[in-house]
DNA sequence: GTCTGGACTTTGAGTGCCCAAAATGACGGT
DNA sequence: ACCGTCATTTTGGGCACTCAAAGTCCAGAC
């Protein structure tokens, strides 16, 4: 197998991310297209590639699969990914909504040499700065068991646990607002009607997340 | 002027190491090709095109020089990739002989922003690991009166201060013999039909070095 | 002055990736 | 059964970079 360039790498790892969004099903040309910002026509011939590779499954006018080998370069793209960004935050003392376009570019550019060393000087981390999880080096990556804040009934205590959307400014909003993973939390109230639930965090005021906001922040032990 | 795709920074950057190493004359084509590790034609075609967008000026079978611009941009790329091995070094703690090729590829990838967060986790430092001068940000290097250690006359107390050759093979044995940038020694005898220069090191037992390697190693007041 | 070897340049072709726009297919509404 | 819509696929073309091989030029040998 040729080793992928870094633009196939990118497609197998935002093919991994889709398919996990939407469990498991195959991704259309459409989303794909989308997650790599080129138009539809360069997704489809593309992913012919990836197919005649072997790196993926592609049946026309239904989506693309990843193979087993997909898979596996499309997890390591994300260790890489994620290990980036915690060393950027860690060590460089970068800021958290900054991070993701940095490491955008250096996942593709870090041996597995360099890479190594970083995950032993970061003491073997099992997740990122947005509490998304790394996947170790051979390709496995543990799920822990997670609600949306969305989801949470009313009176639960929860603590953040990951924020899944990388966008710059809901990571200043989320920072702004001390939710970052680790914080507790109590769901104080929901509004279905407004599109909202309520919180509260030790001491400062309460805080209303339109339910948009609040299926993006993951919580444990709902 | 559009920002450079990271093969014409490649070019910049050893069109500006091979303009220093023969004292500002135009570089030919072969040395260009060579340097790059392509075919000739290629470097032909190239450095047209680097004379069309602004950075060089080409003279047909004479060579290439860069402008004021491409001048820029290289030392850019120069800071950049000392920065990294010397980072790579430090706080990684990747071996010294290891590091030029990782440089090599992440110099293209770091982003101004990474790149000066380094610069101040490394202190500003002034020289890589191979006692190479490191840019300021704006493109200034200074420039050390440094002497070959060939050229020194017999009797000399010297410091090693830098190691002309990323060669992985050429750093090892450097390593080895304990001359690493830094280590005091005194020159001791000069063969010139053997072609070599003896050196001593505090306690350990001197040491003969043929010319091409002390060529190669060059030390502050000879 | 001519010849010749080696450096250099040109030409033609290929690869990987991209876009624009035209063609095609599938699906719900009528 | 037909239509329109919209996602998808196809087609044709472009850009950046590369090589192989044929052509050109120059300098030094004779």
């Amino acid at each position: 197998m040729a080793s992928p360039t870094s633009t196939v790498e990118n497609y197998l790892k935002e093919i991994y991310l889709a398919q996990e969004r939407q469990g498991d099903q195959p991704v259309a040309m459409g989303e794909v297209a989308r997650s790599l910002g080129v138009v539809p026509g360069t997704a489809t011939s593309m992913i012919k590639n990836l197919a005649r590779r072997g790196w993926a499954e592609y049946s026309p006018r239904i989506g693309v699969r990843l193979t087993d080998e997909g898979e596996l370069v499309a997890l390591n793209m994300i260790r890489r990914h994620r290990l980036l960004e915690l060393f950027l935050v860690k060590t460089l003392g970068l800021d958290w909504s900054e991070i993701h376009e940095e490491a955008e570019q250096l996942e593709h550019a870090v041996s597995e040499r360099v890479l190594d060393a970083m995950d032993a000087f970061l003491g073997r981390p099992t997740s990122d700065p947005h509490g998304d999880p790394i996947p170790s080096a051979n390709g496995k990556m543990r799920q822990r068991k997670l609600v949306a804040l969305s989801r949470c009934r009313v009176g639960a205590k929860a603590k953040v646990a990951r924020i899944t959307d990388q966008d710059s400014d809901f990571l200043q909003f989320v920072e702004n607002q001390g939710l970052k993973p680790g914080t507790e939390l109590t769901v104080t109230s929901r509004l279905p009607g407004a599109d909202a639930t309520g919180i509260a965090l030790g001491e400062s005021a309460p805080l209303t997340l339109g339910t948009r906001a609040a299926e993006k922040i993951l919580v444990e032990e709902c």
